[in-house]
RNA sequence: GGGCGGUUAGCUCAGCGGUAGAGCACUACGUUGACAUCGUAGUGGCCACUGGUUCGAUCCCAGUACCGCCCA
């Protein structure tokens, strides 16, 4: 049956992929026939992602390699796999059950809640895996992996519990990112910073006893612009609610505006007026003398910079908002709080850091509010009562037409960068929580020596000064998620019985001791302890040994699990009040309960490479395939998960993950615009697939991937793309209908004598070369551009056409031999980019040993290089581009056949004429050549290496524009000649350049210089014509 | 404000010491033994600017301007 015109890609890809899938073509060590290992870890995907252009352009960069090495004999592994996504699934799987009209999550109760999720997980997690498969992603599918699966999950839990007892992660309270609408920390990456339309509020901060002191402003000169007694200073605020929590005020120590009153104390202007708090005027160096008035206010619990200040200088840091970001309405009165902080402020009182967590400073009647409703009140409460700045606006009365001046609130509109949930969408909060960290102070440096030292490479290079710098400067890693889908963190808690000595174990447990348990202070007051270990089982030892010193029985006391602290300490009391009566110890039990929190779903895939493998186990694969090879991924987490999968493999196997980071930029739309569903400008992968083709859209991919370069995807390109696989197949159509692949199968380079034959022979030898260098150097844009110039431009454009007369000739069959090769090789090298399409021409054209995805990459080179023959082919196809551009640009029909006169042709050009006449005859439209002495009057004239061709067409041509055709290319090369010349007169150039670059400039310039004799000595014929 | 990039043909981008390339677009012609998802020919560049290094700079160095991205 003939081949279609046609590649059907929507039919084909479906038929290729099941067909990859039934044969295991993809499993690990397949098609391997050596013991060299090439494995890629597939950047995991959310598991409740969908395939987006992203995901596209970075999972064909990851199969063009794995193809390539896999087709090399490689023994490869691309592992898949998906993370479990912590607040994006349990968004998704709420959502559902909202809109399925079940109960809430927190109604339903976590394990409930967590079975619901992993329904949700084995209906609809499979998604991406099978957008993935409709690109031909070759990854072994049946080794899919998943963070929350039972293995990895176990791996997971292990390393936790042996960095915590390393002393690599600790509990810490910590100003982090905290989503108010699903009540967790997030991570940085989860915020997006969007610049909104802010204020900036200005007011005053009244001195202590009604203290003042001279305010000056000066210029640049030094002169003084304003000079006034203030009792105040002034604060500008965009967030005029925290205010309520200021524990200080700073200015910058240079700035002498203040210095008369740095060191005294001035009064947080909001709040019942009897308890206003005074706080310190401190210097730091963070303020900018610059920006606002200079003076900033100090809310250490609720701005990361303030945070640093607050820590700098010892100010405490006062919480004032709840888990969902309203105003606290917990803890004392506002009065005794107040009282409280105003000792620590004065001095006469300590404080730490759980004293003033537990202390609410939101006075009465904020409490409770939302922190925008607050903000609003507290700007009314200010302005009211005229402690806001003002500044003089002029009006003019329109009755009266009469100017009047007046004190407004001094407001500025300004822009502000506020931190949004990418997923809430709401403004996050800094918060100070309890919180787990990596200390990674701890585990960085063996990351940072592993790129300095070599060993891992991330390209492009400039990702390496990115990776330094950040790691340079590395923060603690909040780890701790207040979620439920996740990695619970393995840590238990229990009340602290063995504090300040109150019970003793000289006795057994009697009956004061228990009322001292009981009372209301006893054990709420009292400290936790806390225990890390991988289970409920392997954590008991640790609370045993906490309670060897406490009275018997108490101290054998059957470890039981609860809940939480509250649930701990009921079980308590109710077992002391029942040995009390019964005296049975057996009954006795210890209470514990597990930390609610759930990991970050990065600590998980910073696992990724060990934990996919099987480790703990040394199982093969992590033998075979451990370090990786290279790790493909979005600039965009080099911080978030690159270097964090290179601190963890370090930190838990001493090894580098991977010796490769091949960074590469966001996908954009074509004129480089982020894509977003608000902008409208959303590529669909799939639907691109589904109208061009997979083969097309990956090309188009790797053709954009240059070295750190922009991604700007256009769907007009896409469409070239599809168009090339289409000349593809028409090339392969072609050599069908000329019985090429007749008993054809794949084949050696044939032998072949025709000049022709070994020359595309040899470009595909030295496309070959041109293809794998440049995947060795993830030039992946080169290896593309290299294989379309080599299949379209060579073999599509010349070596189709060469071929056409020569079927008829006596070179019939090496020429067939070739063709077939040739196009072979064209398959072979585009498999990697383009499978579909290359598959299924294997399969047409001719008996194959094995399917293209696992047939032996080409390792010819130089042997196969015939320079003769690319001399000579470069010679023919220049004339006939010559004659042909001579013909077009002097108006000569196409459909004419001419004469063509042979002059002065020396021995290389009669016989590289007389070796390709027949191809040149058809090419170049011409009818027969006869060699002539000289170039007749009224000819249009060819010059040439070695030979001087003639058109004569007296009569036809018009001697003017032949006069100005030869003119042109003549000024040209007179002006390209004149700059060698130029260079080869200076003596410098002579004597610096290198000796062949002095020789390829003469050569050149004695060819111009040939050239141009014969165009003149053409001018100079035509000049005779009149 | 700090860090990292970029500025080359109308557009999208390669090239990064030897005097400029591709694809697309554009113009003209064209049913030449596969392909109109095509063919042939053609137009198009003070390689952002200013200095420096060099025999020689689009390429290396310094500065300027503008544009991105990341972090504050």
């Amino acid at each position: 049956m003939p081949m279609e015109k046609t590649f059907d890609a929507a039919e084909a890809e479906a038929r290729i992929s099941a067909k990859w899938e039934a044969d295991g073509a993809f499993r690990a060590g397949a098609n391997a026939s050596k013991d060299e290992t090439f494995c890629i870890m597939i950047p995991p995907p959310n598991v409740t992602g969908s395939l987006h252009v992203g995901h596209a352009f970075n999972n064909t960069i990851q199969d063009i390699l794995i193809r390539w090495k896999r087709m090399q004999g490689y023994d490869t592994l691309w592992q898949p796999g998906q993370d479990h996504a912590g607040i994006a699934t349990q968004l998704v799987v709420e959502r559902q059950m909202a809109a399925a009209g079940l109960p809430k999550r927190v109604d339903m109760g976590r394990p409930a809640f967590l079975e619901k999720v992993w329904e949700w997980k084995e209906e609809s997690g499979g998604t991406i895996v099978n957008q993935l498969k409709r690109l031909g992603a070759s990854c072994d599918w049946e080794r899919n992996a998943f963070t929350m699966d039972e293995g990895f999950h176990d791996a997971v839990i292990k390393v936790f519990v042996e960095m915590y007892n390393k002393g690599q992660i600790y509990r810490g309270k910590r100003l982090v990112n905290w989503d108010p609408h699903f009540e967790t920390a997030i991570s940085d990456l989860e915020v997006e910073n969007i610049e909104v339309a802010g204020h900036m509020w200005h007011f005053k901060y009244p001195l202590a006893g009604g203290e003042t002191y001279e305010y000056m402003e000066r210029d640049e000169d030094g002169n003084v612009t304003l000079r006034e007694t203030r009792d105040y200073i002034s604060i500008a605020t965009t967030r005029p609610e925290t205010m309520l929590g200021d524990g200080a005020v700073a200015v910058h120590p240079s700035d002498e505006r203040y210095a008369p009153i740095i060191g005294k104390l001035c009064e947080i202007p909001v709040g019942p007026k009897a308890q206003r708090r005074l706080i310190p005027i401190i210097t730091d160096e963070y303020p900018d003398k610059n920006f606002g008035s200079g003076a900033v206010k100090i809310t250490g619990a609720h701005d990361f910079n303030d945070y640093q200040v607050a820590k700098r200088n010892n100010i405490p840091m006062y919480s004032l908002m709840d888990t969902r970001g309203a105003m606290r309405a917990d803890g004392r009165p506002y009065a005794e709080e107040a009282a409280t902080a105003q000792a620590i402020a004065n001095g006469t009182e300590d404080f730490d850091e759980a004293k003033i967590a537990a202390m609410n400073l939101v006075p009465e009647e904020y409490r409770g509010l939302d922190r925008f409703e607050a903000r609003k009140k507290v700007i009314a409460d200010i302005t009211y009562e005229g402690l806001a700045v003002t500044k003089l606006v002029k009006s003019i009365d329109v009755e009266t037409n009469s100017e009047h001046l007046q004190l407004v609130p001094f407001v500025e509109d300004k822009p502000v960068m506020q931190p949004f949930g990418d997923r809430s969408k709401v403004v996050i909060e800094p918060m100070l929580t309890d919180q787990w960290f990596v200390d990674t102070a701890k585990i960085v440096e063996p990351a940072l020596d592993a790129v300095r030292q070599g060993r891992t490479k991330i390209m492009p290079e400039s990702g390496e000064k990115v990776y330094f710098h950040w790691l340079e400067n590395i923060e603690p890693w909040c780890i701790s998620r207040q979620l439920w889908w996740g990695h619970q963190i393995p840590v238990w808690y229990g009340l602290d019985l063995s504090y300040d000595g109150k019970l003793e174990d000289e006795e057994d447990l009697d009956e004061v001791d228990i009322l001292g348990l009981l009372l209301s202070d006893g054990m709420l007051q009292r400290g936790t302890v806390q225990h890390c270990a991988a289970s409920f089982e392997d954590v008991q030892n640790g609370f045993f040994d906490n309670n060897a010193d406490i009275p018997n029985p108490l101290s054998h006391a059957r470890i039981v699990e609860v809940a939480d602290k509250h649930a701990a300490i009921e079980t308590l009391a109710a077992s002391l009040a029942e040995y009390n009566v019964n005296q049975d110890p057996t009954h006795l039990v210890y209470p514990v309960w597990r930390d609610p929190d759930v990991l970050d779903t990065w600590f998980s895939s910073g696992l990724w490479p060990i934990g996919t493998l099987g480790w703990p186990n040394n199982t093969l694969e992590l033998q075979k395939y451990f370090p990786t090879n290279v790790l493909v991924t979005g600039q965009d987490i080099l911080f978030f998960w690159v270097a964090r999968m290179m601190m963890m493999q370090l930190a838990v196997v001493g090894q580098e993950p991977f010796d490769t980071v091949y960074l590469h930029q966001l996908v954009r739309d074509e004129k480089g615009e982020k894509m977003s569903k608000t902008r409208g400008n959303v590529i669909d992968p799939l639907v691109i697939v589904d109208e061009y083709g997979a083969d097309a859209l990956r090309f188009t991919m790797a053709q954009m991937a240059s070295l750190g370069g922009v991604l700007k995807l256009s769907e007009e390109r896409i469409k070239g793309y599809r168009n090339f696989t289409t000349k593809l197949w028409n090339a392969c159509r072609f050599a069908e209908m000329n019985g090429v692949w007749e008993g054809h199968a794949t084949s050696q380079p044939p032998q072949a004598e025709a000049r022709v034959n070994r020359w595309i022979i040899s470009e595909a030898a030295k496309t070959r070369a041109e293809v794998d260098a440049a995947l060795e150097a993830y030039r992946f844009n080169d290896a593309a551009n290299a294989l379309y110039a080599f299949v379209w431009g060579k073999v599509c454009d010349w070596y189709v056409e060469f071929a056409k007369p020569l079927f008829d000739g006596d070179q019939a069959d090496e020429t067939r031999k070739t063709m077939a090769w040739v196009l072979d090789q064209c398959m072979i090298m585009l498999h990697p980019i383009m499978p579909f399409i290359t598959e299924e021409l294997w399969a047409t054209t001719g008996t194959r040993a094995k399917p293209m995805v696992h047939t032996d990459w080409p390792t010819y080179g130089e042997e196969l290089i015939d320079a003769d023959a690319m001399r000579e082919m470069n010679w023919v196809t220049g004339l006939i581009d010559d004659i042909r551009s001579a013909r077009a640009q002097m108006h000569v029909p196409a459909g004419l056949k001419v004469n063509l006169l042979l002059v002065g042709l020396d021995d290389t050009a009669k016989a590289a004429f007389a070796a390709n006449e027949a191809l040149i005859f058809r090419l170049a439209r011409i009818e027969s050549a006869t060699e002539a002495a000289e170039v007749p009057k009224g000819a249009i004239t060819v010059a040439a290496e070695g030979a001087t061709f003639a058109i004569p067409l007296e009569g036809l041509i018009d001697v003017a524009e032949e006069k100005a055709r030869l003119t042109k290319s003549m000024e040209k090369l007179a002006k390209d000649m004149g700059g060698l010349r130029g260079r080869l007169n200076n003596p410098k150039f002579v004597e610096s350049a290198k000796p062949e670059v002095v020789e390829e400039t003469r050569e050149k310039l004695a060819l111009g210089d040939e050239e141009i004799a014969k165009i003149q000595a053409a001018l100079t014929r035509l000049g005779e014509i009149s």
